[in-house]
DNA sequence: TGTTCCGTTCTTTTT
DNA sequence: GAACGGAACA
């Protein structure tokens, strides 16, 4: 079908400057030269570019030679979805989703091993490759520093997550170990001789044991870029290639990019500098702001600036807050929908009065038509939601939980999938040295001997032979016999997950008290695992992918109810509420006091705070407790500390915003609810004096 | 020699 | 609340 017999209504619904960005390049849609977005919060950027995905495809690109870049598995699940939708206006007698030949789309990561298993033939790396994540990755730094001695020094090496932090940088950044040292970790830049030794014998571990940590995932993909003949075989089977939240994407991406599309034909890229806080994990605004001049000519830009999601007031307050940043590319955003309440500051005594303030105006605005799953609470760190999920809880109101990945950190889930991750891949140590040890009287040295001649002689042979503790010998044939159903494939899958399972359900019982909740977690795996067409998919997706939600209830799905969100700021980019609830607005949260150290993180603190705000559509409420708890104060251990409103909301902005207490010192104020017999806080009326 | 247990330390955000 | 390191125990 041509674009001649196709409806081009939908591009009608768009204001000039979103008609122009997906319509970019119409002269020849196969050479069209590079764009970049630039597209403000709430500008309607997820619908700008998946109108240019579908006008791409309505206009004749195949969909399968089109890539989409995004940040998450969900971002691009939901890509497809739109593309689906307003391609088949257009396309009036489609046969089936147009968007669902999209087949390339997904994570940089993702879209990385699935590149490096294609081609591992062609750079020697074995296809059969498993991914480590950050907790594997620190587990074998960890393994590899003390072979090397490091955990005996006199004075203190960094931890294994420091060191990862490190190796990470310094790889997404593509500096030098010196150069990060210096500026991101100047407290450890003494060990820089040892840390180099540490990364050298790192990377020949996981060469060794066939595993690929995140970083790698991108850094093969780029030398495999640097590579003439396989890099111009992948250029060519893409017409198109697009990037969304590209303010946060890091050097290594960028790279990866340009080796994918070196002239910018057909290459598309979107994002917002002012929304970029992910720079923790090396992403870099100059990716955005460098892309124009990668190319001759300049690369065109066009601006979203008019705002369709928040009303006036909220936009404002958002506006003033980001105004104050230091440093500013784009300008303020206009709101389309007047009208509608400024935004409310609300001092609360501490994190129990803030649960109930949540749990109160969730509730009011449910009676009053807004359902909770229009309704979000965000907070900065996982566990800032902690006291407010044990109120809802306590009152039976269901939530989904975004953030602080949990189900895959448990440790019994973890053992699961180390299970099949050996069988997947014998020579990943990590996962047998887990495996090994959830024997009875099977520690560290007992699985090292036994992996040792494991790897030297053959497999199957030497797990029979070996001569197991004797604590461990009643239960051995069982595990020798577990571990070759799953060796020689014998089961099915999802089936070889059962086997995984009833072996060990007696090791989960010896070892947690709490055996009865982790088993419910276990057939919940089961049941994401049969979703899976193969154990490597399930292995390699999960890894990349992992279950971003937690429910209240574990297990019980909540498809079909509603329910309230509760999500850290960051897993709450590129959506929106009616009702936003933001948690713990005080100095030492937001920003939070391990990122106050240089002037680059409290900027990036502020953005977080201005995307929360941003999130809100009709309403929204920042929170700041007057006391909150800290656990392990330097020295004088738990206790509570008296808390400041965040920085980032000075006295003299304090005009955008309702300001209040809550429970209201008086009945019959605005606030007036449940004031009944609580004594009047005259302390909170004079502090607010000077507020 | 190797495992288990206990006291001490530190706790962000995520592919 | 878990993760690490050292000490007691098999």
């Amino acid at each position: 079908m041509t674009a001649n017999e196709a409806s081009t209504a939908y591009l009608d619904r768009l204001n000039d400057e979103q008609r122009r960005a997906v319509a970019y390049g119409a002269e020849d849609l196969l050479r069209a030269p590079p764009l970049l977005i630039i597209a403000g919060a709430g500008s309607g950027k997820t619908a700008t570019l998946a109108h240019r995905v579908a006008h791409l495809l309505v206009n004749g690109i195949d969909p399968r030679r089109l890539l989409l870049l995004t940040f998450s598995r969900r971002a691009a699940a939901e890509m497809i979805r739109r593309v689906d939708r307003i391609a088949a206006s257009a396309l009036r007698a489609r046969e089936r989703p147009i968007g669902e030949a999209l087949g390339w789309a997904g994570t940089f990561h993702a879209i990385g091993a699935r590149l490096l298993r294609e081609f591992a033939p062609q750079i020697a790396l074995e296809p059969a490759f498993t991914i480590h994540d950050r907790e594997d990755s620190a587990d074998l730094l960890n393994l590899v520093r003390h072979d090397l001695g490091f955990s005996r020094t006199k004075q203190r090496f960094p931890s294994k997550g420091t060191c990862l932090a490190i190796y990470s940088r310094t790889v997404n950044a593509q500096a030098n170990l010196a150069q990060v040292l210096g500026t991101s970790f100047p407290w450890v830049a003494m060990w820089e001789k040892e840390l180099k030794q540490l990364f050298a014998a790192y990377v020949e571990a996981k060469q060794h044991q066939c595993v690929l940590d995140y970083d790698d995932l991108l850094l093969y993909w780029s030398h495999m870029m640097a590579e003439g003949a396989i890099a111009s075989e992948i250029g060519r089977r893409f017409d198109h290639v697009l990037v969304d939240e590209y303010q946060d994407t890091n050097a290594l991406q960028a790279a990866i990019l340009l080796a994918l599309r070196p002239r910018g034909e057909g290459l598309t890229v979107v994002g917002d500098d002012a929304q970029s806080i992910y720079s923790f994990r090396a992403a870099t605004v100059r990716n955005i702001l460098d892309f124009p001049d990668h190319f001759t000519p300049r690369a065109a830009t066009v601006m979203l600036e008019r705002n369709y999601r928040s009303t006036q007031p909220i936009l404002a307050a958002a506006n003033a807050v980001i105004a104050l940043a230091a440093e500013r590319f784009t300008k303020n955003l206009r709101s389309e929908r007047h009208g509608g309440e400024r935004p409310r500051l609300v001092s609360v005594a501490d994190e129990a009065a803030q649960a109930a303030y949540v749990v109160e105006k969730v509730l009011a605005n449910r009676e009053a038509g807004v359902a909770l799953k229009a309704q979000a609470v965000l907070f900065r760190a996982s566990h800032h939601s902690g006291p407010l999920e044990v109120e809802l809880t306590r009152r039976n109101i269901p939530f989904l939980k975004f953030g602080g990945l949990k189900f895959l950190e448990a440790a019994h889930v973890k053992d699961m999938l180390a299970f099949l991750r050996w069988a997947e891949n014998p020579r990943d140590r990590m996962a047998g040295f887990r495996v090994i040890q959830l024997m009875p009287g099977c520690g560290p040295a007992t699985a090292a001997r036994l992996l040792d001649r494991i790897t030297e002689g053959e497999p199957q042979a030497e797990l029979e032979r070996f001569k197991p503790p004797p604590a461990a010998a009643e239960l051995w044939p069982d595990f020798v016999n577990a571990v070759h159903v799953l060796h020689r494939r014998d089961a099915a899958w999802p089936a070889e997950l059962d086997v995984v399972m009833r072996w060990y359900e007696p090791h989960l019982e010896r070892i947690h008290d709490d055996a009865r909740v982790r088993q419910a977690d276990l057939v919940q795996l089961a049941q994401i695992a049969a979703g899976y067409a193969s154990r490597e998919r399930f292995l390699s997706e999960l890894t990349l992918d992992p279950p971003d939600a937690t429910g209240a209830e574990a297990g019980a799905p909540l498809l079909d109810e509603d329910y309230l969100i509760l999500s850290t700021i960051h897993s709450a980019k590129g959506q929106e509420w009616k009702s936003v609830f933001a948690l713990n607005v005080v100095d030492g949260c937001l920003p939070s006091d391990l990122a106050a150290g240089t002037s680059a993180e409290i900027e990036e603190e502020r953005r977080l705070l201005y995307v929360a705000m941003t999130r809100a559509k009709d309403d929204l409420h920042l929170i700041v407790p007057q006391r909150f708890f800290m656990h392990q104060q330097r020295k004088n251990g738990d206790r509570h500390v008296y808390a400041a409103r965040s920085r980032f909301i000075p006295s003299d902005i304090l005009r955008y915003f309702t300001c209040g207490t809550w429970p209201a010192a008086r009945p019959g104020t605005s606030e007036g609810m449940s004031a009944s017999g609580k004594p009047v806080d005259i302390g909170a009326r004079l502090r607010r004096m000077w507020g």
